[in-house]
DNA sequence: GATGAATGAGGGTTCATTCAT
DNA sequence: TATGAATGAACCCTCATTCAT
């Protein structure tokens, strides 16, 4: 009998592995033998369970989004009226499960690989899409749908940019910071002020 | 008889090319080799003027930057009001001049590049405090001192944001888009609505 | 309990899919694993019954010079006259279980390697002497011994370029083809008109 | 002022070295590292003058026709007669400058690989049709059309197997014992005895 | 100044082989 | 017996870098 229930454990010890060396150097540094030695497996095993190290960073790549959207969507579940939902989409984005040095590293070092690579460019299309849609249904039910379409751009470009500045700055920007600048941001993009806003987050 | 004034001309060739292989290969198709291809060059000219491919592609993100902020404060220049400054601010950073794919793409790859390179961290932080600075005076002037600070913050991370979403959506994000996305951001920033700010942009 | 008789099967399975993988990727594509899964078999189970990839080559290459010295030798027992033997000869090497794509792919193939292996070497110089000396006897009979020597030199060259001819151009080098040039030959070689020989052919 | 006309040397080094290391250990043995090392050269040189290890093969796989057909063809220009030409054809192929272990190895390697690359299949196609039509042509002049088709195809196919009984046994078919064969085998093709056509050789 | 030949380390990948189950 | 997980050497190839010219 053959080791039985290995391909989950390896394939997710390599996709962790992937995202914790690019986290510490880079995409340019993630080399295949990095990859595997961080992962304590021999060399040649990234390729028994992948095809390609394309297909290793694509499912690092799914592996990230899951990681977000799942803690995204669970929040959005529990939330009761639009506003909170709205929240939700925050707290989402920012929580201790998304927001780590290791997801924001990974999340930019991909977005940057987005545009010279068709299977990125899919993947990021259609969780960019059902993200964005997320919001926007939300805010749909608390003003005209145009409006509600505009500021659920609006608002998603700004989470990009917390997240983008937090690639470069750790230091200054912590979760705490950045979800301050979030809530602070959806105050004025609802009217509302941002303390109100604040105060209805968790985590 | 040395070719006087050569450098300048080649340095200036060799970082030109590199920004456009960057925007059409992505970093990891900007190899040496195709760098110099491009720019019309012997393989071995990347080494007579540079001392290090990073030398290279930090006297290119140098350059990034130069275009965007000779723009930016030339724009600056010109302002009278306050208002007309914050203004020039966004008009600045999304110029068609700054605003272009190449930069674009260059930009975000350099940003990916920026936590694992010391010399690439210190360009970026050089720029980006001179450049919060610069729309921190302009704020200072119409409001209180932290409430500028973190307007500011936000304004510079939303410019971001859609920096972002063009380099991965370039159809979606066209510079008017851009521009006017910006606009109705600042205006709620500012308490002053969108469609004013935007009547004083020009370019 | 330890099934019996499957060291058998299984060594059979493994070198007939070796010659079917030879046959359609060459050698350089008949890998472990594409043989043993062509079998039908886990990779492991090469080296389960053989200690070698070489050693299963090495079967391989026997099962192959079998194929052709067993029908060979069942058509030379079967010779009354001197002149059928010689027949028989030609017969026997391009009979329709030996002059098969599968095995001249292969023949050729190893024929390639045995400068370079001791073990095909030996296999080699085993058959190739046992099935020249056949004819040999056979022509020792109807002239000078060696006169017969050299007779039986130029048939089996002649017949070793059929097969070469074979491997590079199965179109045109059917059996048929193979045979009347074989029987022509041999005419010559006789002194004896080829429609004679030939009709003398059956299978 | 770089190193000038070091191409056509380089390569040169190249093939060369690629035939020396496929003679000494066979196709299967014959890696980059160990054809660049036996050119003493640097691993990656071949893919400075080669885009592949293929295209090498390639260019290796002419150099080794040229290196046959060179010969053959100059001595197909000075014979005078058609049984000279019909000779020549013969001691061409058997030429000091052919038949060497080097190409006798080589050949029988590429010979091997041809019906798994349409590009070695194409360039044999080339040869071969060339060399056959060149006897052809010869023959043609002394016997009827169609007869001299099948005799010369019957005289390459010996011919053949003399090349491929040279390979694995080099002690037994040396250049003269298989110029004696080929001419022998000439004089009953040609309803001559073979002394008569021997007596014309040189070299 | 300028070329591109040359180097060798390192990249991704394949593969024969071993071994725990 | 049989599996396929696991290993690591070797494969082909790319690349930044150096250097003779």
């Amino acid at each position: 009998m053959p080791k039985i229930g290995m391909e989950k454990l390896r394939r997710r010890q390599l996709v962790n592995a992937t995202l914790e060396v690019i986290r510490d150097h880079g995409v340019a540094g993630a080399s295949v033998s990095q990859i595997s030695a961080r992962a304590g497996l021999a060399n040649g095993m990234v390729h028994h369970y992948f095809v390609d190290k394309d297909a290793l960073f694509e499912a690092t790549f799914w592996e990230l989004l899951k990681r977000m959207s799942t803690q995204l969507f669970a929040l959005l579940k529990g939330a009761k009226t639009p506003l909170d939902r709205v929240n939700a989409f925050v707290e989402g984005n920012l929580s201790s499960e998304s927001f780590t040095p290791e997801n924001v590293a990974a999340w930019l070092a991909f977005w940057a690989q987005v545009p010279y690579s068709p299977k990125l460019q899919r993947i990021h299309n259609i969780i960019a899409h059902r993200t964005e849609a997320a919001l926007f249904r939300a805010l749909g039910q608390i003003m005209p749908r145009d409006e509600a379409s505009r500021r659920a751009r609006a608002i998603t470009i700004f989470i990009d940019g917390i997240w983008l500045r937090a690639a470069v700055d750790i230091d200054g920007m912590t979760r705490d910071v950045a979800r301050e600048l979030a809530h602070e941001f959806l105050g004025r993009q609802l009217g509302i002020p941002a303390a109100t806003c604040t105060r209805s987050s968790h985590t």
